[in-house]
DNA sequence: CAACAACTTGACACACTGTCAAGTTGTTGA
DNA sequence: TCAACAACTTGACAGTGTGTCAAGTTGTTG
């Protein structure tokens, strides 16, 4: 074990809680400060500042315990709830992760490293938004004009950090109108109406 | 009149064409390299970098002749050519500012004179598709779920171009997918049935 | 207690931003 | 025609950031 216990793990949360605040940058010196360590140390431990930037996303991913976030997803009853389920799950967990995220979508661009990451993160998205349009397909409540993979892509992008930061950051839109616009579109959008 | 005509317009041009071609990020001296001129003659003209990437932006929004690109939308003759005019309009233009806008946006964090200059664009964006929203009630093809007012904001992150940016680049769509998928969500999302 | 891992200290090369001062060179108006 | 001016160049500098290296210190463990 080492000296002070998982010195990884408090450097990620101090990336974490830095991001957080303002000025909502990080420095590798910042971060080195802020966890209470040299910042050789944080070179002992991640290759880069785009290598810690990944981990803190994914460390964030990790710790939050997504299964449990999405869990009122898979025991919704009706296509109507489900939609309104995704939308109250991204409306929670977004707030979580924007900072990290933001971070490293700033920063992806040129670097291949974080562009992979970013991939990744994105095939994951676009899994949950699978299952979710599969489900509504099994319920035959998706429109015609959809089949279970376009509607998978669309929810992907609805889905996305960058449209939650948007209405709420840009727009000003409370968690609540977040939840309704959100709830509205989606379900005008792919639902047909009630049987 | 200057020396040669017009450094400044050089400048943002060559910004502009930095900024399209890999690594899609540029430091002051390698905008001066490719426009043919000092480093300090980029401060002659521009106070930062920040505010060298703001004129950029609206350099290429006024070069570009928006009103001209919008203007099918103003012939629209029906509520679903409006949505699909509204989406071709988006697969055209979008990638025209997107280098920019991304430049921009990756660097607006933590940077006031950006953030404003980031605000008004949005602020923009929402008169646009406010304009259509209130067409769209005007004809009466609005679903009742829907203000111009929401509906409006809903179409102003639709139209963000990170949205764009996810479809086309991240998920590999084709313009001509791009403009498939958004003219069906928007269709669905706002359009009362056809009369 | 020796070996090892985790960490520190201090230095360095390199790139980038922004500023300053002193020069050069076209243009223009008196 | 020439003096003044604006646009631009050259070269230097401070400050900040990343990433690397080498040599040390200090807990832990077999």
């Amino acid at each position: 074990m080492s000296r002070s216990k998982d010195t990884r793990t408090r450097i990620l949360e101090a990336t974490q809680t830095a991001l957080a605040a303002p000025p909502h940058t990080v420095s590798v010196k910042r971060v080195a400060e802020l966890t209470g360590v040299s910042r050789q140390a944080l070179y002992l431990h991640f290759a880069s500042r785009a290598d810690l930037l990944i981990a803190a996303a994914r460390y964030i991913d990790e710790s939050l315990d997504l299964d449990a976030h999405t869990a009122p997803l898979r025991r919704a009853q009706s296509a109507e709830e489900l939609v309104r389920r995704y939308a109250e799950f991204l409306a929670r967990y977004n707030p979580l992760i924007y900072p990290v995220v933001r971070a490293a979508d700033a920063m992806r661009v040129g670097d291949d490293e974080i562009s992979a990451a970013w991939s990744d993160r994105l095939a994951n998205r676009r899994r949950g938004a699978y299952q979710t349009a599969r489900q509504l397909a099994a319920w035959r409540r998706l429109r015609p004009v959809w089949t279970p993979r376009t509607a998978a892509d669309w929810l992907t992008v609805q889905a996305s950090v960058k449209v939650w930061e948007e209405l709420v950051v840009d727009l000003g839109y409370s968690p609540r109108r977040f939840v309704a616009i959100m709830t509205r579109a989606a379900t005008e959008a792919l639902l047909t109406p009630r049987p």
